[in-house]
RNA sequence: GCGGGCGUAGUAUACCGGCUAUUAUGUGUGCUUCCCAAGCAUGAGAAGCGGGUUCGACUCCCGCCGCCCGCACCA
């Protein structure tokens, strides 16, 4: 028997795979849908419960300097404002019906070209260094291909957030220049809203979180205090994060509810921080590697430095190849103290530490490797995804799905398969054997059709082993069939020899 | 948010302004079967939601919801 790859992956491939076996549906499927939210179904659940088991294993309980920390969905409004969520969400935008531009509100400038005390028009202008001098330029040139008579004033600019309602129909597209395509500006708020306590006023607004992070700069003094943690340390968080998005796409790799784990690296003011993000870039990506991501589909994008927020002095992100493109799956930043600082401020609350060695008080910097939960499943899923032509012993071609599947995530380890289901003596040896892996790993016991179809009934969830219960089980040695997922091939194995595999082969 | 396409069993699909809505696969049950989706029997399972036109709508029209593609957005 032998295999042979068949390529191109389709996001339709993916998506019908997640459904057809209990993977992924969407929210609210009965009612229609809801667009941007998803379910993990059976086996979608078990296979993000491994994602993350793996993740908090390795970073927390497998290493010496990092702890965990579970902190709530919403907290205090001003942890939002101080962090620069509240703000940097809520920024107004202006749309250009005819070219589709979008602009913010707060960067499009305007100003009325005034001759003789009349407005004649309005120029406008995108936000430069010498926005003043452009728009008086702009309100010359206006004048003169108009063959406007008269004195013209001084313009003073204003940005679109000034703009009076009848003055927007009035002001040119920056991309037309001709006016009436702009619409009024609109705010795009990616923070979910809602109030705490009885009370709907002003004064009860509170957030869903838009990320993880910030809890562990919250409790960054709770932890220090009681957390006999030294410098460098971390503190990892696994928990849901919500985003407004204004359009989520990909299935779910931009949702509205997702999962993150994020991971806040505290070191010395003075650490070399470059080499630690590097440290930090070649961990995470050795990590997926070892859920079993393959190098081929994996690179790196480095932010240019002029693109970067202001408080960040890098920032690489692992990039996966999905199906509709090279994409962000694991964003590594380096964020000097700013969140720290930032808390301070806003709390009146220092932050800093008193080092021994240098008897110094300084506030910590930061390295943040914060990736999505959803997105490495939606990874694993392309990745393993296969369709092979599989040749049998009598020439026949026939297709096989399989999902090749990391068995440290794989949501069944081993399927446990009487070669009968009609032979007493098989189906209860095979049904011992089921309890005995049940107490330690996922299994699953199925006696239902022929043993080939079994085989691939376990392929197509990414079952990494099938163990067979046969005549020579019994009246023999006691051995069963060990069937391997990917190879399909097949070799004899003791019961010890089976707890022995998955030992060392999930962890 | 804009433009275009689409919406039929779990999945993939066919046809039709009018009879019990087609087929494959999957799935349940029973039989059979000594290692790669074998076979026999039998069961369950579908027109996204709402409105309109019509004697009659899964089919035509409108709205909503959802999905896909492109643009824009993604602190």
């Amino acid at each position: 028997m032998s295999a042979t790859p068949a390529p191109a992956v389709s996001m339709d491939n993916i998506v019908a795979l997640a459904k057809r076996r209990g993977f992924i549906f969407q929210s609210s499927e009965i009612y229609g849908g809801f667009n941007g939210f998803f379910d993990y179904g059976p086996l979608g659940s078990e296979l993000k419960k491994n994602i993350r088991d793996c993740w908090w294993n390795d970073m927390v309980r497998r290493r010496d300097d990092i702890v965990g920390l579970e902190s709530s969905i919403i907290m205090h409004p001003k942890v939002w404002e101080a962090s620069g969520h509240v703000a940097g969400f809520t920024d107004p935008l202006v749309d250009c019906k005819v070219s589709k531009q979008r602009y913010r509100a707060d960067q499009l400038f305007f100003a009325a070209v005034v001759i003789d005390g009349k407005t004649a028009g309005y120029v406008s202008m995108l936000e430069s260094e010498k926005t003043a001098a452009d728009l008086q330029a702009a309100a010359e040139l206006f004048k003169r291909k108009k063959a406007l008579q008269g004195t013209l004033a001084p313009v003073a600019a204003r940005d679109m957030t000034e703009a009076q309602p009848e003055e927007i129909p009035l002001i040119p597209s920056p991309a037309t220049g001709e006016p009436g395509s702009l619409t009024a500006p609109r705010s795009f708020n990616m923070m979910f809203q809602t109030n705490v306590g009885a009370m709907t006023d002003g004064s009860s607004v509170a957030y869903l979180r838009p990320e993880t992070a910030q809890g562990m700069f919250v409790d960054f003094k709770n932890v220090v205090d009681t957390g006999r943690v030294k410098l460098p340390f971390g503190i990892a968080q696994i928990g849901k994060s919500f985003r407004n998005e204004i359009t989520p796409r990909n299935f779910i790799f931009r949702s509205r509810e997702f999962e993150q784990m994020e991971m806040e690296y505290f070191i010395h003011e003075d650490a070399d921080w470059a080499k630690c993000h590097e440290e930090w870039i070649a961990w995470c990506e050795a990590w997926l590697k070892s859920i079993g991501l393959p190098d081929s589909h994996l690179s790196r994008y480095t932010h240019p430095k002029e693109k970067l927020a202001f408080y960040s002095r890098g920032t690489v992100d692992i990039m996966f190849r999905y199906p509709f493109g090279v994409q962000e799956l694991w964003g590594i930043a380096a964020r000097g103290s700013y969140d720290l600082t930032q808390h301070a401020k806003a709390s009146g609350k220092p932050q800093d530490i008193f080092d021994e060695a240098s008897k110094k008080k300084f506030v910590p910097h930061v390295i943040e490797p914060a990736v999505g939960v959803d997105r490495i499943l939606l990874a694993v899923l392309c990745a393993g995804y296969a369709e092979e032509d599989v040749t049998d012993e009598k020439g026949a071609v026939e297709k096989r799905t399989v999902l090749r599947l990391s068995p440290r995530i794989a949501p069944v380890k081993v399927a446990v398969l009487p070669l009968l289901k009609n032979k007493e003596l098989l189906t209860a040896r095979a049904k011992e054997l089921h309890r005995k892996l049940q107490r330690r790993y996922a299994v699953f016991y199925d006696e239902a059709g022929a043993i080939g179809r079994r085989y691939r009934r376990q392929d197509e969830i990414g079952t990494p082993w099938c163990v067979t219960i046969d005549f020579e089980t019994i009246e023999k040695d006691g051995t069963f069939t060990l069937r391997e997922r990917d190879s399909m091939a097949q070799k004899r194995i003791t019961e010890a020899e089976l707890f022995q595999l998955l030992d060392e082969q999930v962890y």
